[in-house]
DNA sequence: AATATTTCCGAAAGCGTTTTCGGTTGACTC
DNA sequence: GAGTCAACCGAAAACGCTTTCGGAAATATT
């Protein structure tokens, strides 16, 4: 089934037919259908890769996968990556998948690509504050759209969440409950996020008077042991905390495996927010208050913003959109207790069961 | 950059050159050596499409992405994803991702890739009990390997965890602390793994003596509402189950939150196992137990096999790879209580406070 | 009615590889 | 020293499509 076939058998010449399917202005509009037409009864189905090669196009875009270092929240790749390809497919266009082993393979990558071509653009994601792509893939001229902002993503096309503003709404609706020791258990600062969530914690305490302390400011690993270890160091504080801000829902829930090894429920001595709006959340004991961003979509948004720069060549300036995540409030997040910290530091018991990996049977 | 310049350069032919870089048997070695030597020099990389349209390989294995409806263990996909993508990079190979919006679309696709072969091979997952897509890949002659059994996948490569191994072990191992009334919360016999693992404790039980009563099979949607409800139905039997086989993690962290609405707490009057070895399930309260499969290095695995069965043609009956799982105790797993059910069941109260999808700030 | 425009289609040159098929060499055999 | 064989390389035909360009027919313009 090529193309030559359905041109002989309608006595039109290759080019004539090409053009008829591909909506060219110069075939009369009867040929456009008899060629369709016949198409779809021989059930033709062109060549990918002889109408890239001619074309030049890849009609591919490549999502660049962030390595599953540690607990990565991939319940979100399933929806992200979802989306991307149902909003590809439908343009019939093709989800390709990178998983570099190191920056420089990534890089490296990139420059394959842009002399091949054989991917027509890029999302990226895991964008880190000081981020070497965005440069590099502006060099090489290749089409690209990030999940997430950078300082070096000034230029460039991207969709975000307002980190800054979730953040400082969280920490205002603690204030607003009578916090005022309100602890952040932050990322490292590579990650651009991590930044930005601290500053909206930092300004909204600076907003209602508070001067924000350096030791209610943990830097944790992203991963449940991080939350675990940061919140034992602000219980090992004089005068620890309220409220805790957590900069991911995994990263709280290691938090709380904390409080509970104390002794203290989380959401009465000490109140716990995290972020990222994970399903498991609501089936914890308390349940996980969290803010909840609107990834549904954001596949899908990722995927028109670059295929619309690929195609018409848009300015990736033009392609910058800020989404605002809401707070859901499940059980985690209440009024600060009166007999904490007052009430006798003693009842503070050290760690009593480290969670293990598991014993095999 | 194309194959031409180092072939001018120099003074060989394209087709000496091409075959020096594809390894063939007729080219000097030192030529070879050369031709490899300057196209490292001069930065070459084949243009993949002019290479597969000419070869008529595709050189693109296509992963078959389940739709994340409800939810799915996407912490799984990540891992999946990440060990397919190097196990395919390593060789040169691209990682494609379809996903189907229905069973239609689905099987359309594979009747296009038949066609045009822009794919080489597939990983196909989610097996049903009866699975069509066996026969129409088989009949379609596209090499593919599933993730999974099916009633039909007796001829087809699989790599797949003995389900029936696992619950029966699981069961087993309730059975040498003292349980006797051991229930099963299952899913819906579409899904090849949940008649599986349903069997395999109705074989554990006979084996032990025990015939399984049919009020202590469950089946519940594979969510955590479904695991909820179901444990509730569990409840409210007149001789309710000490322990709980549960299909999945997710299923088991819905139980548990069952449990706690009645006052229960899991791994005391009841006991509770899960399976999929999910992370998150060692930061609950208490930890939960539950069987661990090697996932690790499957997409790895599954990338090797189809990737065979291109190059070489293999059988597909020759790759059929089965796995054990093991079990990790965490904290729900214990001896029977002595008083329960035989306290008094008045104690069991009804669900206080169902999990919402949290309130909007 | 002659010229200028459209409208529509075919010819043909790519796109950058792979792969088959001979054709030269030079080395080996007897 | 003629014949045989390997070893090595070039010519050329694909692979199936896109796209430019020019030309013929049909229509519009003067």
């Amino acid at each position: 089934m090529k193309l030559s076939m359905i041109a002989q058998r309608l006595n039109l010449s290759e080019s004539t037919v090409s053009r008829a399917l591909n909506d060219y202005q110069d075939i009369a509009t009867e040929t456009k259908a008899l060629v369709r037409k016949t198409a779809a009864e021989l059930g033709y189905v062109p060549n990918m890769h002889a109408r890239r090669l001619a074309s030049g196009n890849a009609d591919t875009i490549a999502y660049v996968m962030p390595r599953t270092d540690g607990q990565l929240n991939a319940s979100f790749l399933g929806e992200l990556m979802t989306g991307m390809a149902e909003a590809l497919t439908a343009r019939g266009w093709d989800l390709s998948v990178l998983v570099p082993r190191s920056l420089e393979e990534e890089l490296e990558t990139y420059r394959n690509i842009s002399r091949t071509r054989h991917v027509s653009g890029l999302i990226i994601s895991r964008t880190l504050t000081k981020d070497v792509r965005f440069q590099l893939l502006k060099e090489l001229n290749i089409p690209f759209v990030a999940h997430g902002r950078s300082l070096d993503s000034e230029h460039a096309a991207w969709i975000d969440v307002d980190n800054a503003a979730a953040f400082a709404d969280m920490t205002a609706h603690f204030f607003a409950l009578g916090h005022r020791r309100i602890a952040h258990i932050g990322g490292p600062d590579t990650y651009n996020f991590a930044v930005q969530r601290a500053r909206g914690w930092r300004a909204a305490l600076e907003d209602n008077g508070i001067s924000p302390a350096s030791d209610l400011h943990e830097v944790a690993d992203l991963s449940f042991n991080g939350g675990a270890a940061a919140m034992e160091r602000l219980l090992a504080l004089d005068d620890p905390p309220t409220a805790v801000c957590c900069i991911s829902d995994v990263v709280a829930i290691g938090a709380m495996r904390a409080l509970r090894a104390h002794g203290l429920v989380p959401g009465q001595e000490v109140s716990v927010i995290g972020y990222d709006g994970l399903d498991i959340g609501a089936w914890l004991e308390p349940p996980l208050s969290t803010m909840k961003q609107p990834l549904q979509s954001a596949g899908q948004q990722l995927v028109d913003i670059v295929t619309s720069m690929v195609e018409k060549g848009d300015a990736p300036a033009d392609h910058q959109k800020l989404y605002r995540a809401t707070l859901v409030r499940r059980g985690t997040d209440n009024p600060p207790s009166a007999d904490w910290p007052a009430r006798s530091r003693s009842k503070i018991r050290p760690i009593i069961n480290k969670p293990t990996g598991g014993i095999g049977l």
